[in-house]
DNA sequence: ATTTTAACCGAAAACGGTTTCGTGAAATTT
DNA sequence: AAATTTCACGAAACCGTTTTCGGTTAAAAT
């Protein structure tokens, strides 16, 4: 009943459990006989090394620590399962906790984290922390940590993001490329990095096809909300019958505008062409399906736990290597909102 | 720069470890004078506990394994959410692991979670399960092991479910309360468990409202997605003009019917009432917003979460209790889409 | 026949806590 | 004053593994 210790099986055996354990773990100096003899007994009592001691000795637990901003997202639970997957073929596994996209909560979570011995972690930045003393600190005690998604410059250490930039300016472009000649752009208030940024890849888009930004194409919402995309739909129904794209920040927001120019009978996207960003399942299954941004979580969390796990590995070996960013990859995916 | 140890703390003030961990876990056999000394020393010196050390004493580590069937999911994600947000108050934390909703996924999970000594193990058993021997040997072995939602009766353990007959009654109660005399049922194969019951709950309703379960009203799809959805929808479209009210066995199925009448020109609520299953979030973007029936996962995740607790502290005390089940009680959620 | 080398094994320390048990001194009771 | 109890502390075992460092024997080389 009882589990069966090295210690058990030396007794069995009648030899030193030094022996056991290096028969176990393919020593040079075992006698083929004996470590025979030790694998065979092993196997047939089913023994399993205690990874609490092996965690003792090793002062190592092969798991790391995942801070997710909201759980319950269809973008962060695809990074969760790309981080999980890939942790498993390294055999390491991964606890997860929710920031809830507060500051505070961030720092409780760092430090339930540290508190179980994880040794690394994945963390995505709370909408509102603008310091990070708390992310540094944990550098610096030499604890290994990569940042993905939600980044910032002021941190040096490993990151793994796309290039928003990049990313709004092709859907922006996408739009172009159909023949779209006013293109309204809807987003929430330019606070976050992500909003900010994909606003600039908006105006770059335009400024190089030679386009003019025009302010009152510019929809700002208090949040990045389904209400506030159909609200900034609305208002580009009654006000610019002239508008013949729209780019939206968000899949919700896109869908929202989506619905407003439905109840405005305007055709999308015979009249107006829509695309949204993250492709998240729901662009299936609206009508038109709606065109958008593959912001590829998998391979974001996948990546992270890739960088996390090198950095695991160069710490052990003492080694220092200058941080690097990663830039995931997104691809405009066109489907029946624009054409 | 190196940890401190309890070791280092009775170096420096030259009393024995005995002494200094007595001091630090309140014993009464220290005297105060000594007490705060090592306690202000230990705070100074921001001295933690090793938990590898603590996890090979007690031989447990306050980590609970949970396995789901899909990560990416709304309602899976959110019974994760319950789970870790319940554990944190107990100071557990839990490692996620995805079964793909296959039998030997779940049981190559399962080993993985044993070989990392989590103390508990929260379970959705996969759809395709149907011989439970690698779950049954599990809690032989005495690891505290909990069933969520998927459960089966043949597992003699704690569970936390919801009841789908009754909940499938009262959605489709609620139609009939609000004057249907014509109700479809959009459904999958009677495979799992959950379509079954729900289904069961259908006719149930139908009979103790003295109305006739009619065949040619329940409606088959492969799966439960969109797609099938739609397809339903667009036959009953089809055959039945007179039907004023369907119940779809999952949101999605309901969504894609509802894309069905609108190309249809059928009316929601108008001509047809539609109720969908699971209070996903999407059933709030609709046109109409959907009624459904709200199955609660945070709740469910909590639930789960407490039940092991309690499975593992009897389990430390030599207490052995009868299994039970918990049933979550679930709320029909009237929208725009039924009256 | 003696020395060197290789092959094999075991004792023991280490990882960092917790807990039992024993002991000496002081305080209390007879 | 002698016997008893209380108080404060430390030694040591223990959890189960890994790994270093010697040591013993047998085989090979001189």
């Amino acid at each position: 009943m009882s589990k069966i210790s090295l210690t058990k099986i030396s007794e069995i055996l009648g030899i030193s459990k030094s022996t056991v354990s290096k028969a176990l773990n393919n020593y040079v100096d075992v006698s083929p006989a004996t470590r025979k003899k030790v694998q065979d007994l092993a196997e047939e009592l089913n023994y399993k090394p205690n990874i609490f001691a092996q965690n003792l000795r090793s002062q190592e637990s092969k798991i790391i620590g995942l801070i997710i901003p909201e759980i319950v997202h269809y973008f962060f639970s695809t990074i969760l399962l790309g981080v999980t997957k890939t942790a498993e073929m390294y055999d390491y596994s991964v606890i997860v906790v929710q920031s809830d996209d507060d500051y505070k909560s961030e720092i409780k979570q760092l430090a339930f984290l540290l508190d179980k011995n994880v040794d690394g972690i994945l963390l995505s930045l709370a909408d509102n922390t603008i310091h990070f003393n708390h992310v540094k600190d944990i550098i610096n005690q030499g604890v290994p940590l990569v940042l993905y998604d939600r980044a910032s410059k002021l941190i040096d250490c490993n990151k793994v993001v796309i290039d928003d930039v990049k990313a709004a300016q092709m859907a922006t472009q996408h739009l172009i490329d159909i023949g779209c000649k006013k293109i309204a752009i809807i987003r929430n208030q330019l606070k976050s990095q992500g909003t900010i940024d994909r606003h600039k890849g908006y105006k770059k888009a335009l400024l190089e096809n030679g386009m003019l930004y025009d302010k009152s194409l510019d929809f700002e919402g208090h949040d990045f909300s389904f209400n506030e995309g159909k609200k900034a739909g609305n208002k580009i129904s009654k006000l610019h019958k002239d508008v013949d794209g729209i780019f939206a920040v968000t899949d919700l927001m896109a869908i929202g505008a989506l619905e407003a120019l439905k109840e405005h009978n305007i055709a999308v996207p015979d009249q107006v062409s829509v695309i949204g960003f993250s492709n998240w399942f729901l662009t299936q299954i609206t009508t038109p399906h709606l065109s958008t941004v593959d912001q590829p979580g998998f391979e974001i969390g996948k990546t992270a736990f890739k960088l996390l796990y090198q950095e695991i590995q160069n710490n052990k070996n003492d080694i220092k290597e200058v941080s690097k960013t990663v830039i995931i990859p997104t691809t405009v995916i066109s489907r029946a909102s624009t054409k």
